[in-house]
DNA sequence: ACCTAGTAAGTGAGCAATCACATACTTAAG
DNA sequence: CTTAAGTATGTGATTGCTCACTTACTAGGT
């Protein structure tokens, strides 16, 4: 069936995700990700000039979905710890509904010989540390976080739960809630970070 | 030149570290190791009779080394909270001495079709936590880790920073030094647990 | 008529694994 | 102590396979 080239670059790209999810992103050939569409290996090149390229449309599709989820964290909330806790539970949720993310984030793999879609996906990672280091910034001054940890430490403590979370899940057969188990130690963390007994 | 088939192995197995920490794990070919160690491709199957065990290899390697280094730690200090702290110190060492392990536990490239391997790497990681738990429990029945965080989240958000700091130092072009930040960002999240604000 | 999305059939490169053969060590007999 | 047989380690050439990418050609939409 013939279709406009907008919708198939999108079904290719959503079908190169899935497959990264679930045989891990170096065995995604163009033939897997062709037959996964529909259509023949040859029919990918008129997509996408390279395989390198048609990663770099994967990573702006992430990135596009990512910055909408960042964006309805933010606007969706009051006050800095609330912020933090819908900040994390949106990346959590994408993690959810594109698992292989974090495979994409921390498998070299990809990234040899692939500086552009190394440098997108660790501006990625830097940009959420970065809104959540603002907020708990805000929530120090604001009296909310211990003063003794510095934001950057705290973020850092933050990020590194979602990583962990991450892999325990993708690693562990998925027999858990990612967002519920999450959201739980979360709490347990933000607690001790915000020093309160509740 | 001819070697022992004791020593090439061992020789093998530090090539394929090296290689999967500089281009990944998926692209160490038996070519690949085999010019790494100065001999032929073909001389790699006199050692190991596939690619498979050649990697099942590097994992009993990997994990006698982690096993050393728990072992040390362990002995070498008295009380939970210091355990637990060499403990996490030992990781990050083991880390910075074989670089490609957090890609190695990670990715699933290596794994997917690879049970074996999949199970000895997931089974370090567990034993680990098993480790920390431990030694977390008995940290609280001591009194010195506070008593409304279980021990069980308690190690999720140990390993988790374990994770987050390799993650960042492997992305990161390695620009810090993961045993010093590592330790810092561990006491500030030892001190939050302990409730000590020393 | 003309572009656009598609195809079938390649091409050359790289891969794990095999094979026939070579050369260094080990061992046992004279 | 020498030497011949046997074994362990190594090689170059090759095989069968998969991959990204190309080329020549085709059909649907406007």
């Amino acid at each position: 069936m013939r279709k406009s080239a907008e919708l198939r670059k999108a079904e290719i790209v959503a079908a190169v995700l899935d497959l990264a999810d679930r045989i891990g992103p170096d065995r995604v050939t163009t033939g897997a990700a062709a037959a996964a569409v529909g259509v023949s290996q040859a029919a990918l090149f008129r997509h996408f000039p390279t395989k390198a390229e048609m990663w770099l449309a994967v990573a702006d599709h992430v990135a596009g979905e990512l910055a909408i989820a960042w964006q309805r964290a933010m606007t969706g909330t009051d006050g800095p710890i609330d912020r933090v806790t819908a900040l994390v539970g949106a990346q959590l949720g994408q993690i959810v509904s594109t698992p292989a993310l974090p495979m994409l984030l921390f498998s070299r793999e990809l990234n040899v010989g692939n500086e552009d879609l190394r440098a997108a996906f660790r501006g990625l990672l830097m940009k959420f540390q970065g809104l959540i280091v603002t907020e708990l910034a805000r929530g120090q001054t604001a009296g909310s976080l211990r003063r003794e940890v510095a934001p950057e430490d705290a973020a850092v403590l933050l990020t590194s739960l979602v990583q962990g979370m991450a892999i325990r899940w993708s690693l562990g057969a998925r027999n858990f809630s990612l967002i519920g188990e999450g959201k739980r130690v979360l709490e347990i963390q933000l607690r001790l970070l915000t020093g309160k007994e509740d």
